[in-house]
DNA sequence: ACAATTTTTTAGGTTTGTCTAAATTTTAAT
DNA sequence: ATTAAAATTTAGACAAACCTAAAAAATTGT
């Protein structure tokens, strides 16, 4: 049985060694987590112990096949829920993170496998991000920051890097949501920031900005 | 905010004050939570400094206003969940009440209210109880329990007292469910058991089953 | 009324997950 | 190669919710 907390954990550092190459780092888990760094030491011992993580002292850490297992369904819950939310509930898409963050953690294998079904099968949540299957395994899809497209290319938007309401909801006020079209108008060079003609109308977004949106050539 | 437990141990209180007249006992309240009657005690005197009970030592327990309140909350949403289940996952009745007793502490007001309304606003949740609206008000049916049903009149199935999976299963096994018709065949003096016929079908049950079963009359 | 039984509470502990403050290790800068 | 800074871990505590064993109060039977 592995816990609430534990669920949490298990998440975060999956999605900090799927970004960089290394393992995470305790300072990183710890600002995921809401905690503060000594709490994080004291929980990888105890998930060490459990065989969930690879851990040594001062080096990081990674998940062990266990705990990459048990990520992987903890995130396939996450985001079926946020599917439903939005499909069926009509939530929009930058109000349903914080309440998958809950209903991810009720434990019932059928309870998912029925969710699925009812949903038909979804390949992404509603930010883009693909959803496990059963075993685990998820749909890769080739991708770039939006920082890197080129003139003269078609380009949609498959996903988001910083998925806060902040930012979602900057990206719902300029108009740029899953699946806009976009192509690059200019890039500036002084500060890397572009405009964009997104769906048809022109805008400016800053290089912070380009940095947090997955595209995919058309 | 409220707890996960204190929500348990609310929605438990709730109960036992409704069916008896008298406040809930140490000794009840431990059976139903699973737990010693001396967490019993240590979490009523908690729930107490936190007025959500009326507590006096040796005395039972009942609760405040504001006790009652909140477990109407957790009682609307266990039982929205359980339609949700029930009618949208197809589980079958006798499937959910453990989901249930966990989906109830998700904390959003919205979520439910969209719940409620994706489901058609039910008044009934599966095993026919009644679901208390956003304010706490619950619909009151005339009832009475199988035991005291007259010959010659018809009555229809409006719930369950018990709503262990043991006696729900029992239930589906000689085809009696919510809504079922029943008319009283023979009442047995000797051991107060019944001859009855369900849905045209007729089936010997036991006094301590008529007792389990609320039933109205047609 | 009084002893026996049952119910309830108190005392003292445990586990989980967190904290602050202090110590240690690693990394970066001279 | 030192030293300063940053990251990480340890030490010692705390709150929530539970436990067992023992004490106290309430109830029951005679
Ligand atoms: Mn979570
Ligand atoms: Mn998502
Ligand atoms: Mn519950
Ligand atoms: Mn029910």
């Amino acid at each position: 049985m592995v816990s609430f907390t534990e669920e949490n954990y298990l998440k975060i550092i999956y999605k900090l060694c799927a970004s960089g190459d290394n393992g995470a780092t305790t300072n990183a888990i710890a600002q995921l987590t809401q905690t503060k760094p000594s709490s994080v030491s004291d929980m990888l011992k105890k998930m060490s112990d459990r065989q969930l993580v690879d851990y040594k002292k001062y080096q990081g850490v990674s998940l062990t096949e266990e705990g990459e297992r048990l990520a992987l369904r903890v995130i396939r819950r996450h985001r079926l829920w946020e599917v439903f939310l939005v499909e069926k509930l009509s939530f929009a898409w930058d109000e349903v993170h914080e309440l998958a963050e809950e209903l991810e953690h009720i434990e019932s294998e059928q309870l998912i496998i029925r969710l699925d079904e009812f949903l038909g099968f979804p390949q992404f949540d509603p930010h883009g991000d693909p959803i496990p299957d059963q075993h685990g395994k998820i749909t890769k899809v080739k991708k770039i920051k939006l920082t890197h497209i080129e003139e003269g290319l078609q380009y949609k938007i498959v996903g988001m890097e910083d998925t806060s309401d902040a930012f979602l909801q900057y990206l719902t006020k300029i108009g740029m949501d899953l699946s806009s079209k976009v192509t690059l108008v200019e890039k500036i060079e002084f500060d890397q920031s572009m405009v964009l003609n997104i769906n048809g109308k022109s805008t400016t977004v800053s290089h912070k900005f380009t940095e947090n949106v997955w595209v995919s050539e058309l």
